[in-house]
DNA sequence: GGCATGCTTTACGTTTACGTAAACGTTAGC
DNA sequence: GCTAACGTTTACGTAAACGTAAAGCATGCC
């Protein structure tokens, strides 16, 4: 048995589609140390894992992350941190990226509520606009 | 009446100190169209409204908009459409934006959730280490 | 009056995250 | 045997968001 293929593996074309970016970027991300596929001679095999951290690079991105951020992320859930002193600096990194994101969450709300008001008053203005256009066509 | 005191005024370098950013950063918000301070002479004064673009700057930042989506969603709040065509394209990009926002909402969501099971192991982990250091010491 | 402090403009440099092009290999189908 | 589709490496190009350095003006103060 040359290669095991119970598990599900992806061309880089094909996940390139999937996950609506370029070749050439996932072979960047490849570069920076953020996928490791496995290879048939020349060719990039991506299995499972690979396309799991896909998804994280990409969740990674829409929050505004950097390559080297993103990479940190992916690292903490690979992590296995086998000393103590390890463990507690692991857990520290997590909790200041959950602060970040909750920070970012109260970011979104202000800018939901503020977007809210802008539309509505907008709305507002437009029936208002629209029924005088109305009465003036009457 | 030289100049109207009766609003808050600033100097660019305090600016810079309350929101963290370096000069240089504050005028190159300036180039692409992001403020517009008051000129004393050469020096920028920098009033109210400044200020409040400064700040939806910065948020926008953390939640890792370009300046040229910031400017856009800054013109939102500046905009007064005349038309009707262009309050409704007007209301369209509000629209976009705020689907933007909840994307992201969820996005910390998941992620959130991940870092959570991520610590709750750690931590288990951690106890179990130091519940053994504990054990070996006595 | 000379020096420090704070501001100015101009301009080249740097990092990130790819885009784009060149030149080449290999497998499938006609 | 050719070409089309898919892949590869190497390398230069580019947009964004500033950093950094150079050179100069104005003001306060000792």
């Amino acid at each position: 048995m040359a290669l095991d293929q119970t598990q599900q593996m992806y061309g880089i074309a094909e996940l390139a589609r999937e996950f609506g970016v370029t070749t050439r970027a996932i072979r960047f991300y490849e570069d920076k140390g953020l996928l490791s596929p496995d290879r048939d001679g020349q060719r990039r095999i991506y299995g499972a894992r690979d396309h799991v951290r896909l998804r994280l690079i990409m969740r990674g991105k829409r929050l505004g992350f950097s390559l080297d951020e993103i990479r940190e992320m992916i690292d903490l859930y690979d992590a296995d941190p086998s000393e103590v002193s390890q463990l507690k600096l692991f857990i520290g990194k997590l909790q200041a990226r959950r602060e970040q994101l909750r920070s970012q969450q109260e970011d979104i709300v202000e800018t939901l509520g503020e977007l809210d008001r802008l539309e509505t008053q907008s709305q507002a203005l437009l029936a208002d606009r629209e029924s005088r256009r109305t009465k003036a066509a009457g």
